[in-house]
DNA sequence: CTGCATCCCGTCTGATACTG
DNA sequence: CAGTATCAGACGGGATGCAG
């Protein structure tokens, strides 16, 4: 469990923690049910992303137990992503907010930007 | 809308640049449905909040129309918060969140802070 | 290919004090 | 009551270079 959780407040709290920051929830997202990724994957799709960014949140998402990191030990090396079982719980819920996310979009058109 | 959102590279980011974040998710869950809150009383229950960032969270709240502000001209003032339509249309997602947080503290037991 | 180390800077956040 | 002002520190995030 990643280390840097303050106490939590309550629940709501608690979840804005884990899943919050500026990638996280895109690489769940991109992640979805049994989806598995290489880094350099990642890297292209989580656009703007550093690769020093995509490993902190990577890890981050790995101690928190939502992601699972395998690395296959071959040349050149092979290291692949997945959404544990807790990690896929949160796929219903980030769902919800992309579509609404979209439907917002929608409704700003061209003004905001 | 609050002019510092960055271009969305998709509709997830989008989202959670708007509702992102340290206390923007528990200021909308605590406004949940039909609840107005005063100042104070989000003070209040927004634990550890201080008043500068209470006030620079609910005016970007209300910049991006999820939250409500009306000030009632009194001595003393009086200035309540409440969702707007577009708010209330996450709270079913922020539950989601808060029930997937309930659950994972539980799991953790003490072994964490 | 998949990272880690370092340096650096802007933003975010907090503490404290003050005001209409 | 509902904020604002100011200062300062912490932190997130980017650029670059190197390594297994």
């Amino acid at each position: 469990m990643n280390k840097k959780l303050n106490p939590a407040s309550c629940a709501v709290d608690y979840a804005f923690q884990r899943i919050g920051g500026k990638y996280k929830g895109r690489i769940i997202w991109y992640l979805n049910d049994n989806n598995i990724l290489r880094y350099g994957e990642l890297r292209r799709i989580v656009q703007g992303i550093t690769p020093k960014m995509l490993t902190q949140t990577l890890r981050e998402l790995e101690e928190d137990g939502l992601v699972l990191r395998t690395v296959h030990h071959e040349v050149p090396p092979r290291v692949e992503y997945s959404l544990t079982e807790t990690g896929k719980e949160l796929l219903p819920f980030i769902n919800h907010l992309r579509v609404w996310g979209e439907k917002q979009m929608k409704l700003e058109g061209d003004t905001c930007y």
